[in-house]
DNA sequence: GTGATGTGCAACCAAACGTTGCGGAAAGCG
DNA sequence: CGCTTTCCGCAACGTTTGGTTGCACATCAC
């Protein structure tokens, strides 16, 4: 069985680069294109073309300000992003535990 | 602050694909790249390629057998990743809540 | 109005993911 | 033993994605 997740919203935070501009726009409750690009190693235009990737997926929400474009997150579907890295995570560990087990338990079954 | 990752660790498991084969791995407790091939929507050649990149990273180990080559999860490296998951979804998590309660308090010194 | 600043669009490059098409090595079988 | 099957690895190729530069347009400040 696979675990079931939104490979959209996943493949939207699996980019390190978008990860890190949740980060700064959680931080500072806000930013734009230009204001991100001067926190992170790459070019204006590239970060505009990843808040297009995170707004079509309704990470963050842009507004028209005056001559510039201000982006927030939109927390539910960031909590909903977070909610499912920690459901993967916890499957991943519990199938592993199991795993474990069985394997101790043939172990000790040998010793017997 | 930036939550910290492993980057090439996040982006091996980033990959829809790669998450199902590794989910496969662990439920039949190992396999090649044509069984896995077999359940998964993609070439023999392009699950190979998948492989590759998983055991660079050291989440599956290959061992040759015969004419096929086996791999399975290192359950440690998994571990850690799933670690990671956990960790990135919880600091986001906080930092909303914490988010919410400054929100919270706002509107309740307004009421007043 | 003029200059500075912020944005969007287009062309282009490199890396990643996927495919097909081979050739070679190990198992299976007459 | 020899032939066929099966599994693998390598190479060539196409498409998508993350990144760049360059430029045209809108808005704010003076």
């Amino acid at each position: 069985m696979t675990v079931a997740v939104n490979d959209d919203l996943w493949s939207a935070i699996g980019d390190p680069t978008r990860r890190r501009m949740l980060d700064l726009l959680l931080a500072d409750g806000g930013g734009t294109a230009t204001t991100l690009s001067e926190r992170l190693p790459v070019t204006r235009q590239a970060v505009a073309k990843h808040l297009a990737v995170l707004d079509r997926v309704g990470l963050v929400n842009g507004t028209p300000a005056g001559r510039e474009r201000r982006y927030q997150v939109d927390d539910e579907q960031l909590a909903r992003a977070a909610a499912q890295l920690a459901t993967v995570g916890a499957t991943w560990d519990a199938r592993l535990r199991r795993i474990k087990r069985i394997a101790e338990a043939i172990q000790r079954s040998k010793e017997q």
